[in-house]
DNA sequence: ATGTTATCAGACCGATCTGTCTAGTTGCCA
DNA sequence: TGGCAACTAGACAGATCGGTCTGATAACAT
């Protein structure tokens, strides 16, 4: 039924779109860049997505997903102790900053854009419940008396990494952030 | 010389450029709806102003001009020693979150927009030097032994709180950053 | 061989963008 | 009063946007 080719339509579409609309912003990137680089008919696309907008919802689908599932993965690779992980978040968050590509965080940059609308809304509330749960369920896992107050702290210290590695072009950051979750983890236990 | 409006047409759009940037974004803002709501002549936004990335850079700049004031006169009265204005500052950040229209940091959704261009780099990284300096300058009135690891460490706090507070539509994080912030400056001075 | 389906290439539409330009109006000053 | 400077209103240019549509091509199933 379908046409072999080397990677699908709609691969190509959503690789070209993940490099174009993180490097560049959702907004300022056209349709045309986009069928451009994934080397497909503009037909094509809105077959396959209906319009820019379900294509910039696959896009940060993609995003959380790959995100998600490389800290889950860098997680239990490099740590053992829920204690360890909940620190370990930001050496991991460090890795991402030092790739040559980084340009903060996708679902920040889509958000400030605005009028995009719904589709952004939805994955960014989505990344949002993701982060905070990362952090709530190594803490509680960690047996840290106030769990929930402890899990607050850190996101916001994890955004704040990803925000100041991004203005200041400083991946050292990391560095920062984990020394200040080491702290505030173990302010929380003692 | 100049005409006597109640208000002179530079400051009208500068006005409406605030509003309507900060509420809606840049990049999706025309330079009719701006000067629509200033209540000014399209040629007198070019006489003035010359160009929408010369608005840009103004508005911006009034942006931080502000910031910096309001955070300056706050600290200064509402405390006293400069340990306690270190985790103050929070605290006085919470209450911009607190107002209606808070939308985020101008100069993370400005930089955001990538292609503007100059104007937006060179102002977020004044304020940026801004943001390092208001920490390192306090911990160093303070007398924390090493402030520079503390001030970087309130840095990303800071920018932290702002977007949590921002992409979870959540005021309060201001509590959490500000019970942080208290954290890291005890464990600084230990 | 024929028909179906997916794809490609690109013209086209209506809207919107920044920026320029023309004309007419207002208000100050000598 | 006459002249100058600032201002207003809006047409216009040239580009780009998202999205639709036509027509040709290629691959596959029957």
């Amino acid at each position: 039924m379908e046409t072999r080719a080397r990677t699908s339509v709609r691969e190509r579409l959503l690789a070209a779109a993940d490099e174009l609309f993180y490097a560049e912003g959702i907004a300022s990137v056209g349709i045309d860049q986009v069928i451009k680089r994934a080397g497909v008919a503009k037909a094509s696309l809105y077959n396959t997505f209906g319009s820019k907008d379900e294509l910039v919802r696959a896009y940060l689908k993609g995003r959380h997903t790959q995100t998600r599932e490389r800290m889950a993965r860098e997680l239990e690779v490099r740590y053992r102790t829920p204690r360890e992980r909940l620190a370990g978040v930001f050496e991991v968050q460090g890795l991402i900053f030092a790739e040559p590509d980084f340009r903060g965080c996708a679902f920040m940059c889509a958000s400030a854009e605005s009028e995009t609308g719904e589709a952004v809304e939805k994955a960014t509330e989505e990344y949002r419940l993701w982060v905070h749960s990362l952090f709530l369920d190594l803490a509680f896992a960690a047996g840290v008396p106030s769990p929930e107050t402890l899990a607050r702290q850190l996101v916001v210290l994890y955004d704040g990494a990803g925000v100041s590695a991004w203005l200041d072009h400083d991946a050292t950051v990391a560095k920062v952030s984990a020394g200040a979750a080491k702290a505030l983890v173990d302010v929380a236990f003692a």
